[in-house]
DNA sequence: TTGTACGCGTTATCAA
DNA sequence: TTGATAACGCGTACAA
């Protein structure tokens, strides 16, 4: 079991000089052809590549973004990474992640390993219980220490970063408007309690979009659902809620859900009630990932490109840390992501 | 803007030297309770953090593991990714990811870049490309540089090293024989060309149920599909191979599948061709994933505990790298977890 | 009780 | 053309 070879190594056995070796392999002009070819096939040889650890500590610069997001068996988390990833690789960064299971403790401590000195940036989504407390006082001590942040999805007006965020709002505007041009009279709503800012902004797309069309919101068709609860595990609390829904307003013939289960949840329950999908009610829901696609009946959702997120996020970061002006003005710019409806066949 | 502080400027400021405040800091009894009280006063106030950088440097160990996966859009790998998340984060350890995208080259490049000092150890399952090549020499290459991998999952004889594998065989076999018991009398399997290891295990598995209860083979029932083919992609193409084995083979009551989407699939095509599950046809799938949960109707399918795949090998990696046997005689071990079968809608 | 020197692996600067 | 030295940040053996 030999270690990986170095330079010192490399040295002692061609008896010369680190420095030598070190500028021979970087081809520098210094030195001379004779020793370079020496050097060079000596290296090839024994398969030499530089330490990361050291180049990071010379250069003060580790090549690796950090990305903290509260779950990744997620479908729309998973693609955000992976469009980080491919970014992140194609300009010679690694990506070190950390999960904060949507827990404010281990959100601040994740952060904390990561910020000390392992990576150059964050790349990251706000947990839950970090929104609710609304204590955002680690993501200012890691940018006033120089580290800068990219935030995405689930973000707050009160952090000043540059930001990446779906149009939630007109994302659920053209979701509703969309059942109602499909002859939907009564549209329910189900969404997350308001402290989600992509849940409170999609319930706001809802109201504008019965607004224009001149249909009153009902309060007893908008259904705000404790996500705190866990529903992959308490998903018979979640059908529960829905049905009762359902029973209390019988002449609800849309539904519009904030994400995949809901909607999921929604057309089971409907189902089970006896009612045909979409011929007595349509679902529309939110987030495009796999349950979606492959439900019977498919389902009719908002696209929010995750991938995509992920790479702009990317680049977002990495344009940061490689530009010069450590003096200049911070300026911070929030790019949204444009929504796509893609039409499947839980609506007409 | 204020740069992370270091022990260095702890000194100048405090007029003392560095190796006073790094043993200061570390509560050393070398140091009078007057200077312990002041240094540690001062780096409190600005919060000072060792820079992990310099520590893995002097100590060489990075306390990072890195997790190579051919795709992290996948319920199963970030279930497993998951796993290790927790058990390393527990164990004082990061993770970093890196995504071969079922490329071979991909997953050289990735292995080296992490190899080059970023990481202690690998935990990885092999590209299907690489599968395909039979070429391994980046695995041995990196072992020989005393760099310990655990393999999951997609596994190979040819390489030594610790590996985690789900009982495939007998997790197939469980479940035809399941659909066997429940009265189905042919039994379709769709599975994966056989250099995926795990496909040629689950269709091993299939035969022997069949054997064991005295039913012979059709090679007109076993379908392998060629998953080079993107299905998430082509689905129309995978619908269409399995509308022909059902139309070829009508009395066909029973369908194992060795993925979701294959199950998922089979049983879109039943129901288009006017079959009724479970009454005319049952469909058990493998992998555990929130398809089957949430497909209607649910899918019985066998589950790998991917969690707990990815939990065992964080332990295993980790176990090797704090176990102090440089000289040791290497013993490497294959653990197996067993497989569950858990029924719902689409069996009797 | 405190400080000096060294080494981890690298590169850049300057001297020989 | 080559080599010695310093520096990145840290911890520790040893000297003062």
């Amino acid at each position: 079991m030999k270690r990986k070879i170095t330079l010192k190594q490399i040295a002692r056995e061609l008896d010369v000089s680190i420095s030598t070796v070190s500028k021979a392999l970087r081809n520098s002009a210094e030195i001379s052809e004779d020793t370079k070819q020496k050097v060079q096939a000596f290296a090839k040889l024994y398969n030499y590549k530089p330490n990361n650890i050291a180049l990071s500590l010379k250069n003060r610069k580790t090549n690796t973004i950090g990305i903290i997001i509260p779950e990744i068996v997620h479908h729309f988390f998973s693609k955000v990474i992976s469009g980080v990833e491919t970014v992140a690789n194609k300009r010679g960064y690694n990506v070190i992640i950390g999960l904060s299971n949507e827990s404010f403790s281990k959100e601040v401590i994740n952060m904390e390993m990561l910020a000390n000195g392992s990576i150059d940036g964050f790349i990251l989504s706000i947990s839950k219980e970090t929104l609710q407390l609304q204590d955002y006082h680690h993501f200012n001590e890691t940018m006033s220490q120089g580290m800068p942040i990219v935030m995405f999805d689930r973000v707050v007006p009160d952090i000043n970063c540059d930001k990446i965020i779906v149009d939630d709002f007109n994302g659920a505007k053209k979701a509703v408007a969309k059942l109602i041009k499909n002859g939907c009279e009564t549209i329910a709503i189900l969404t997350t309690k308001d402290y989600v800012s992509v849940g409170k902004l999609r319930t706001q797309g809802y109201l504008e979009a019965l607004q224009e069309n001149d249909i009153t919101p009902e309060a007893n068709l908008i259904l705000k659902l404790d996500d705190t609860l866990d529903y992959e595990v308490h998903l018979d609390a979640l059908e529960t809620e829905i049905e009762q829904l359902f029973k209390l307003n019988p002449s609800v013939d849309g539904v519009f859900a904030v994400n995949e289960l809901y909607a999921l949840t929604a057309m089971k329950v409907a189902r089970k009630l006896g009612l045909e999908i979409p011929k007595d009610i349509q679902v529309i829901g939110f987030t495009d990932g796999v349950l979606s696609k492959h439900a019977t009946p498919s389902l009719t959702t908002v696209s929010q490109h995750a991938q995509q997120m992920g790479e702009k996020a990317a680049h977002l970061l990495i344009d940061k840390l490689e530009s010069e002006n450590e003096d200049e003005e911070e300026v911070y710019q929030t790019l949204v992501i444009e929504t796509e409806l893609i039409e499947r066949e839980s609506t007409k």
